[in-house]
DNA sequence: TGTCTTAATTCCCGA
DNA sequence: AATTAAGACA
């Protein structure tokens, strides 16, 4: 088992035993007998859930005869497939190892790799991760007119969110400008449907898949190949989904289209889990699923195994507070336990410091381990402050998600070197790879290239075949043609060579490691360190029984940034004990027995752009809910006074979470873990809930600053020219200090406070 | 073409 | 603050 998963208590004594369900509680036996039709499973946070469908897996085949050939069990991430993949082969033997536990995503591509020729994937198809949809994105941004000023960002949002409703661009055209009204960004929503369409058509000139599609493909076969829904069928006569209430609409339909025939179909999940709606999740899949099944059964598991009852109440206390809920007491099994601290930070430095001071009181106090601990935060920028001060203080640490291994740029030009040998049509690789290292071939030959092949409809690559008419008598011609070569003789080997070998070649012929050699600085070093890895990870790989080079790289498609060997693969070095760093999506599923919440404060939690509705500030109260719920001895919450974000100071304010939070819920502690005497305590004013300490004084004591700390954010202002406004942010002091302020109307300002005559309004 | 400097943008969350 | 795009010039 991995260290990862090593804390959690529930699954040690997991065992065969004649008595399968004794381990269980009455409501988990309950749901872990259900046999045939659709079942419900509420399961409040730490409610033992995946130990309930771990044994209701096992309790189909001892009591009821089912083949493990006959069960799926789907996951949101490739971790939660592994852990419970784990566990089903820890409680029920080796027979465990032929139940199908598989993400969305896998599932769906081993799907398409078999039968997706039916729907016009040809063989050897390649995936298109995020940066390769914007590349593609940006080409076609300056191919339709009108829409050159539109962010290829926001019109990748909107195609992913398109197609996790499974809308082609015609159902765009008609749904979009219904639902969200004839302006995007600024951009007429009949151009946006413009460039979706060349995006299709790029991706399928290409011979590639996004993300989204290897689940809408997958829906569009089993629609319209009802043999092959069938033959999934006769795999998935037993179906169950985790986090359920973060499915999306493609991944419901999914689930519908499998469930159809045999109707075996449990789904499990938390409503105040839901964290997902940005890409796309739907709670109402949840909430509507005894509209979809009447017939369904439903079980609730309520009982808490995970916290001490001082977080689950808070828990408790923060999540009735969101209106669109179904009802549910989340009751805790441990005792109180420590009640849950509070620290206010003067910035994100010293909030750093605050966490690293308290691992090691932690660890001196109690018998604790680095793995006992986890940070979590919302942004992944907020990581890097995290690390050092760890560092600083000689605390092993890890940061689970943000720049992936598979995303770093000598990663990826590798695996493009690989991506296009084995398939010509990947014009996305071969531009990345034609310069790189440089070989002479600048942008106006990779342009003059590319609108060749555009004019005659060509792919990049017979372009490049064609150099020498192309690029008639330029110096660029002798070098591609070099190029070429190479490349022919890798296209050979890439059906020739193991994996492994095939990539040795690439590093060594391409002349990429020679490049990074001659560079000889220390990031040129870390590079080549990373490849060094990246060979490691396909020889582990091959293994444990991986095969070709064009398997590796569905592999490393759908590992994404997320996984664990991701993690480990980013550092040899990582060792087995150290505190986890991730943002608290990263989090869900996961436990600690110490977490810290830091970056409690607006802006963050809720996020600055996460205000705009209920809905979006419900969703953020979800979240927070997730990060409360991981702690099982010990919470930390953190703010601070000020943060830098963007390379500027800016005053920060409590989190308005906080203020909702009953005073006595809370202890606010100094930094060597004290609690605060009430004498000294800050926040003095005597209301029963929280409250946070007003903003401190600006040190200086220029004239000018009396003016500045007059504002510390919130205020409701008036501005001669731009109406009335609201004060998010000061910074800066004396004549230079600036002030930020959302105007109702004229939107977010930054003005010298010197000159911006605001009065109160 | 390549390199150096400057300007702009991003820092929401992810399979 | 850090990465990336754009611009100036050899």
């Amino acid at each position: 088992m991995r260290t990862f998963f090593a804390k959690n208590s529930s699954y040690d004594n997991e065992t065969v035993s004649s008595d399968l369900l004794s381990s269980l509680n009455e409501s988990q036996q309950a749901a872990a007998q259900h046999f045939e039709g659709p079942a419900l499973v509420i399961a409040g946070a730490g409610s033992g859930k995946t130990r309930t469908v771990v044994h209701r897996i096992a309790y189909l085949m001892e009591t009821y005869g089912v083949v493990p050939q006959q069960i799926l069990a789907v996951t949101f991430t490739n971790k939660a497939a592994g852990e419970m993949k784990e566990r089903v082969e820890h409680l029920i033997g080796p027979e465990g190892r032929d139940v199908w536990v598989s993400t969305f995503h896998s599932a769906c591509l081993r799907i398409l790799r078999t039968y997706g020729e039916l729907i016009g994937l040809k063989p050897g198809f390649v995936i298109y991760d995020d940066t390769d949809q914007l590349d593609v994105l940006k080409e076609v941004l300056e191919t339709v007119r009108g829409i050159e000023e539109a962010n290829p960002r926001v019109l990748r949002a909107l195609i992913d969110r398109s197609k996790s409703n499974l809308w082609g661009p015609e159902m765009l055209a008609q749904e979009g400008e219904r639902q969200l009204g004839n302006m995007i960004s600024g951009v007429p929503i009949e151009l946006l449907v413009e460039a979706y369409h060349r995006y299709e058509m790029r991706l399928r000139k290409a011979n590639a898949v996004d993300f989204n599609d290897i689940l809408g493909r997958t829906v569009e076969l089993f629609s319209n190949h009802h043999d092959v829904l069938e033959r999934v069928q006769q795999r998935a006569v037993f179906i169950h989904v985790d986090e359920y209430q973060d499915t999306n609409h493609v991944q419901y339909q999914l689930t519908q289209q499998l469930a159809s025939k045999n109707r075996n179909l449990m789904v499990v999940g938390d409503p105040d889990q839901s964290i997902y709606a940005f890409r796309g999740a739907d709670v109402r899949n949840i909430l509507d699923f005894q509209q979809d099944f009447h017939d369904a059964e439903v079980y609730r598991l309520e009982l808490n195994y995970r916290s001490v009852g001082s977080v689950i109440k808070l828990a408790n206390t923060l999540i009735v507070q969101n209106e669109g809920r179904l009802d549910k007491d989340l009751k805790p099994v441990k005792g109180d336990g420590e009640m849950v601290k509070i620290y206010r930070a003067t910035d994100h430095r010293s909030e750093a410091d605050f966490v690293a001071r308290q691992v090691e009181r932690l660890l001196a106090a109690r018998d604790f381990s680095y793995n006992d601990f986890a940070v979590l935060y919302r942004t992944n920028s907020q990581s890097r402050v995290l690390e050092e001060a760890l560092r600083r203080a000689s605390i092993p640490a890890k940061i689970v998600g943000g720049v992936g291994f598979y995303d770093r740029r000598e990663v990826k030009d590798i695996l493009s070197y690989a991506k296009a040998a084995l398939n010509p049509a990947d014009d996305v690789a071969w531009k990345r790879i034609l310069n790189r290292p440089k070989r002479g071939v600048g942008k106006t030959s990779e342009e003059n290239l590319a609108a060749w092949a555009s004019r005659h409809n060509a792919r990049f690559y017979d372009a490049l075949k064609n150099a020498e008419e192309v690029l008639k008598g330029t110096p660029a011609v002798k070098k591609i043609l070099e190029f070429m070569d190479f490349m022919d003789e890798l296209m050979d080997a890439a059906t020739t060579l193991e994996a492994a070998q095939f990539l040795k070649l690439i590093f060594d012929s391409s002349g990429y490691m020679q490049m990074l050699k001659d560079e000889a600085s220390f990031e040129a070093q870390a590079r080549i360190e990373n490849l060094e890895e990246l060979l490691n990870a396909v020889l582990e790989w091959q293994e444990e029984g991986g095969g070709s080079i064009s398997e590796f790289l569905d592999e490393a498609a759908l590992m994404a940034s997320v996984d664990d060997r991701a993690v480990k693969a980013v550092n040899d070095e990582v060792p087995d004990e150290a505190v986890t760093l991730m943002t608290l999506h990263n989090a869900k599923g996961l436990e600690f027995p110490v977490v810290f919440l830091v970056g409690m404060e607006e802006n963050l939690i809720p996020h600055r752009s996460s205000t705009a509705s209920l809905a979006d500030i419900e969703e953020e109260r979800r979240l927070l809910y997730v990060g409360i719920t991981r702690a099982q001895e010990e919470l930390m919450l953190v703010h601070c006074e000020s943060r830098m974000s963007f390379g500027r100071t800016e005053i920060a304010r409590p989190s308005r979470f906080l203020e909702d939070i009953p005073k006595g819920m809370l202890s606010e502690i100094d930094i060597m873990g004290q609690e605060l005497a009430d004498a000294s305590r800050l926040s003095k004013f005597s209301r029963n809930v929280w409250q946070a300490p007003s903003a401190p004084l600006p040190k200086d004591n220029k004239s000018e600053s009396a003016s500045l700390a007059s504002f510390k954010g919130g205020e409701h202002v008036s501005h001669p020219r731009f109406g009335k406004g609201t004060v998010v942010g000061v910074s800066g002091d004396g004549a230079k200090a600036e002030i930020t302020v959302i105007f109702k109307e004229a939107g977010a300002k930054r003005l010298l406070l010197k000159y911006a005559n605001l009065s109160p309004a």
